[in-house]
DNA sequence: GGCTAAGCGAGACGGTACGTCGCGTCTTCGC
DNA sequence: GCGAAGACGCGACGTACCGTCTCGCTTAGCC
């Protein structure tokens, strides 16, 4: 179990339903099998077929509880990379993004993870319903864990006034995902040195 | 005709070899095809075999002079939306900026273009040869558009100091990406304003 | 019930086993199920989760009692249309033959049964082990049932003397399953008279 | 070439079509494929997919040129084992019949004749749009070979009085297939002098 | 004006992956 | 222990595109 309440488990209800339950050794190998076959032979390579072999799975079990391979690889991303940034609360703006910064470049450090999320980002553009899901179990989690931090930063009176909260996140993941679909990496260097200065530039000096 | 010397083309030599010469009627028919279907259907349902058929041409004759059907529709883009954006020279780089913001805002208002480089965006992510082709013959040269308005403002000392010149690119490029990339389309509204704002708060006022 | 003893039942014994009895409104409704949904749709689109669907059954009900479907139908068939055509005893040879003949055409002008005997003689050639069953428990039994007509025959001395016995049967159903086989129905007409000048051509003006 | 006017090869007109023309070498492939993977393994483990593996060949090219493996294996049959069995004239009914039968015979007695027949028998069953052309292509045929010896006889004033021409043909044919059909195999021993016998009771002993 | 060379439409080819269907088995709970 | 429910591993299906390959036919420059 080990909840997994937000990618599709389908055991929301306690109530236990007729019929044989959900094989959760299916689901953990199917889930493994997806990230190690990317890692082993990349996107490009990964099939439906590879994953149910690999898994020692069926096609249909596949497709009876994912309704793509890329839902499984984001559901699979998720569940090793804990992808969920802890939120600091340092109490001031520029340590607390300064840190939400590096622990992103920190996860983008890995390269398996920015595969995947290359990926799935682009997936997400040539699948209409993934992007959907995409969008609201990814990238609206990413910006709301943000949100919170300028929130914080507002009600402190903390915030550059020239910079709405929403373009504030916009400039944060945007130049992440440039870098890494521009480039196809995630360099960092002074990288969040220079955004904590391009988002706050009034204070750069005192910090 | 009307030299494309970036895109494949393939007549770089001057020297008339001997056989038949490419046709410029199939080559514009199998642009517009590309275009055409992607608007009408998407570029989901586009098919090297759709566009042969409607163009009227062989598949041979599309492989003979594209690596794959991304650069027939980057080409094709490149034909009919005039992507190099002008670069403005105001004498001032708060308008220089907004100028070159406004008409990439300008650009991306046309839903065909929009949808078309997310497709294209997400397939350099997928087929890494077409990436690296895709990076050269697109998202380098709108760097370097914006680099030349860098450049002068620095010369002038115009510039904001706390920015390197490749992170304003990554801020601008990033932004306008990511909200194609993670919405669908580029809402502009005071997009171009809080970014110059964000790229030069400290004559925010003088403007 | 109302025994079937050579068809597949499994409760050969009369020993009142343990645990919860065969359930027989399972059995019927399973039987019912499977003809009607032949009836509706074609032995084309029969499949085992459609029978359990129809009947209320579990599939593992099925596989418990009956080895394929196709045996299923076939108990089915002998529940439903009496297959066991009653044996004539006239006393003439013509007169039984003429009347085993109409019997056997007055039970294969049922669509629903020529459709189902069609279906598993095919099934029997295909599926070896139901082709035993099949044989054993309607090909054979057909057969007896001629057999003892042409013994009577026999001792009465009333046998045309050019044909053996087993041939007489090869004939007459070799005819009827020809017919059903090769058009998909057994349209008679003077069918009946015709076989029976074939089989006693000798005394066809002393009928 | 080899003339194959009867089964699928759509190279019906001599004008020679634009495009690739069929492969021979490949339609051979795959005839031999059906029939060999056939007599190894049996048509329950014959699957559209060996067949393209062992020919060395795609699905499409089977799916573009047959409607189902069953007729790849009707074609495979027909060129292989001459089915179409010459029709004797020998002046005589009842030895025209008899040569016939022998013929028939012969070829029944190769296993993978029989066994091909009996599944392809068994698919005209089960598919209907195979079964019309089964029976177009084969049963029909051979019926009208031996319509050709029956209306000799007619004309020659040589037949039986008792049977319509098309009796005789259910009889012949009828006996065969339920033979074939009902025990899997086509024992024949006296067959031929039985069927003749029957089919001509008032000169048997002049014969 | 014939020859050589390459481009062209057409379409068949070997392949890979897809998503679905049906099978026969298994694993729950409830009667 | 039977039965309903339903998930499971498995194997085959027919389809969609891919990128390559042959055809016959243009369409040019060159001898």
């Amino acid at each position: 179990m080990e909840d997994q309440p937000a990618l599709a488990d389908g055991a929301g209800g306690t109530a236990a339903r007729a019929g044989r339950p959900r094989s959760q050794a299916s689901r953990r190998a199917i889930l493994d099998a997806a990230l190690n076959l990317t890692a082993e032979a990349g996107y490009r390579n990964l099939t439906v077929d590879g994953i149910a072999d690999r898994a020692g799975a069926g096609k249909q079990t596949i497709y009876r509880w994912w309704p793509s391979k890329d839902d499984v690889l984001l559901e699979a991303l998720a569940l090793k990379a804990e992808l969920d940034i802890p939120i600091p609360d340092t109490g001031s703006y520029r340590q607390d993004m300064h840190a939400f910064l590096t622990a992103s470049f920190t996860l983008g450090r890995q390269h398996l993870v920015i595969d995947v999320l290359r990926a799935l980002m682009a997936r997400a553009q040539l699948d209409d319903a993934f992007g959907q899901r995409f969008r609201g179990a990814f990238l609206q989690r990413r910006r709301e864990a943000l949100a919170i931090i300028v929130r914080r930063a507002h009600e402190r009176g903390d915030l550059p006034p020239h910079l709405q909260p929403g373009t504030i996140a916009d400039i944060v993941f945007g130049v992440i995902w440039y870098r890494v679909l521009a480039t196809g990496h995630l360099a960092d260097g002074h990288l969040a040195d220079e955004l904590v200065a391009a988002l706050d530039p009034d204070n750069g000096t005192t910090r």
